[in-house]
DNA sequence: AACCCGGGGAG
DNA sequence: CTCCCAGGGTT
């Protein structure tokens, strides 16, 4: 039996019953598959729901508001992914007559459509016979096959697209595809993958030559840096100011409270002091800290905030131009009117519990 | 080719 | 802690 056809039997037997495996429809299975990338699952799922009941066809999705977009996209990450699928469904509205586009070499022109996405909404939906080249493939065809070389080298991604390829069932692309992808979520697991009982025992490499835990081979990213955020909660009356990030950084376009960085970590006496911190505020501006200091990773960089309550806002000297005040009756309130900053979700109660 | 973009969970 | 996740865009 072929390679292919362990994998499509394994695959009957044991494959997940995922909600957007039931459909043919370009749009639905692209809603999945943006959600889905660089995101597990399980973490997916809930937001795949919010998205088909929101935006039941592509259309609605193009009329939408991004803001709204975007509301819903919140605490997922990686927001250009949202963004970018604003613009695809105003794309295919314009370019595609509203019909969503599962030819491969049509889908991979739309924004936050790559050569994954791509493969894959033309191979579940029409059959299209493109492999797809994700988190798991790589896996599996490196320790099936001993492939050392780097997956995330420019060479390495070529050689596992080209072996992908190779290995794709020409005949059932589409089951194909999910079954190599649920094969790796779920047998051949990054860690303590399940080799006793697997259906490639006797001929994967790297179960034969104890090389499990060393393919596949990644080459490490840059060390993660420091950032320190100093967090202002400057309350009028009902209304919270609010800050809206800028480009090339994280968060591009969201709502945070106004903000000072610092290099290194500050307390209040000596950030009183700062330059930043004299040019919005008047020297008499009384702080109260708020909770502790509240630590956010991000893949790339360490986030350190800490927040303090402005208790006169008159104490505010000037505002930057992008600090507008928001009325806060609610949290909920809040969000509906604009995106909230992750920081703010996980710390409602530093706010709701001063709310009059 | 290098860098940037998030949040969550497993081990 | 480190690593990974149904990756893609920009420089």
């Amino acid at each position: 039996m072929s390679f292919a056809e362990k994998l499509m039997n394994w695959y009957r037997d044991k494959g997940r019953d995922l909600p957007w495996r039931t459909t043919h429809d370009a749009y639905i299975i692209w809603l999945s598959e943006i959600i889905l990338q660089q995101t597990r699952v399980e973490q997916g799922t809930p937001y795949f729901h919010r998205f088909v009941d929101a935006f039941p066809i592509v259309t609605k999705f193009a009329e939408a508001d991004e803001e709204d977009i975007l509301r819903l996209w919140q605490g997922l990450g990686y927001y250009s992914r949202a963004r970018n699928m604003h613009k695809a469904a105003k794309m295919v509205v314009e370019e595609f007559q509203g019909v969503f586009p599962n030819a491969y070499e049509e889908a991979i022109r739309l924004p936050g459509v790559g050569e994954y996405t791509a493969a894959a909404i033309a191979s579940f939906s029409v059959n299209e016979p493109r492999a797809v080249v994700d988190g798991n493939v790589y896996r599996v065809l490196a320790r099936y096959f001993g492939i050392k070389e780097p997956i995330n080298s420019t060479e390495g991604k070529k050689t596992f697209a080209e072996v992908a390829q190779e290995m794709l069932d020409k005949d059932s692309p589409g089951i194909y595809n999910q079954a190599i992808m649920d094969f790796g979520a779920l047998q051949c697991k990054p860690k303590n993958p399940l080799c006793e009982d697997c259906i490639f025992r006797v001929e994967c490499f790297a179960f034969r030559n104890g090389l499990v835990d060393v393919l596949p081979v990644k080459l490490k990213g840059k060390v993660s840096r420091n950032r320190y955020f100093h967090y202002f909660i400057v309350k009028e009356n009902d209304r919270i100011l609010m800050s809206k990030r800028g480009e090339r950084d994280v968060w591009t376009n969201l709502y945070e409270f106004p903000m000072i960085e610092t290099a290194e970590d500050m307390l209040m006496p000596d950030l009183m002091t700062y330059t930043d911190f004299v040019q919005y505020f008047e020297e008499s501006t009384v702080l109260e800290a708020v909770g502790r200091q509240v630590k956010h990773i991000l893949s790339h960089q360490n986030i350190y905030a800490r927040f303090y309550i402005v208790e006169d806002s008159r104490s505010l000297k000037k505002k930057k131009k992008d600090w507008n005040y928001h009325y806060c009756e609610k949290i909920d309130k809040l969000a509906k009117h604009k995106l909230i900053f992750s920081f703010l979700e996980k710390n409602v109660h530093l706010i709701s519990a001063k709310q009059p």
